[in-house]
DNA sequence: AAATTAATAGTAATGATTACTATTAATTAC
DNA sequence: GTAATTAATAGTAATCATTACTATTAATTT
């Protein structure tokens, strides 16, 4: 079924062993270095391939679409991975938090941001 | 300085009034019932404009631009609003949190993003 | 070594968002 | 109230990340 290539090997490694986090342009320069003609697209395919076989993960949290919100306090959210639809959560937003990272990083945090995932009521109940 | 519109207006109104999170499409849709020829343009910039001023929120999180990390288990993040950088949070998973909303909400809770924001300490030094 | 076909490179297409520009309309000056 | 000023708009073009497409290349199998 899969066959091996130095690209995706390449690209496995890289982001393997880096904490930068790097966006799929920023993989794909890296790889240039020693893979001089590998082509965007190849980075892409294979980011998403090694995604979906559980090796690397990715930082999307909200979907090419950004929505809104009539309410502009801080406040959580639940986003139903079948209907895509976006919920509000009634609990209480987490301060302390903010200030533990604050002391165990040395950042400053402003505040945070928390989506929860899952399945909302309508899409557990249709079987399909 | 700024002048008011009933296109404006009629934006804050609805995303005010909702709670489906819409995106600037369904924004578009839904004004263009009353208001037929308002364009797309309009919309985005009014958004964007009602959120600066504090009077609605945007679901982003993520910038545009996808992030891939090494690490496939789910774990916390920092990005720094200054320079962008993602940093990885040692900070274990509170799963009870997903128990909890489960419990409350009725909704299927697979897992939760959580994502702090603020100033990395490079950005903090950094007068400028 | 030849046959098969997954993976690639390179390019075109897509889709969300932003930029641009002539026109419209809210506000200000008279 | 009317004319002058200029912010906001409609409509279109441009941008940018990502995906789709296709002929070619190269792993793997026969």
């Amino acid at each position: 079924m899969f066959r091996e290539s130095k690209q995706r090997e390449a690209i496995l490694r890289f982001v393997k062993g880096t904490s930068s986090h790097p966006t799929a342009n920023h993989v794909h320069e890296e790889m240039r270095k020693e893979i001089p003609n590998i082509s965007l697209g190849t980075v892409y395919r294979n980011l998403k391939l090694l995604k979906r076989e559980g090796k690397i993960s990715e930082l999307d949290i909200a979907d090419s679409k950004s929505r809104f919100d009539g309410n502009p306090h801080n406040h959580y959210h639940f986003r139903c991975e079948r209907c895509g639809r976006v919920f509000d959560v009634d609990e209480p937003v987490n301060k302390e938090i903010d200030k533990r990272i604050a002391r165990k990083t040395g950042f400053k945090v402003s505040h945070h941001i928390l989506e929860f995932r899952g399945l909302c009521r309508d899409c557990q109940s249709s079987n399909e």
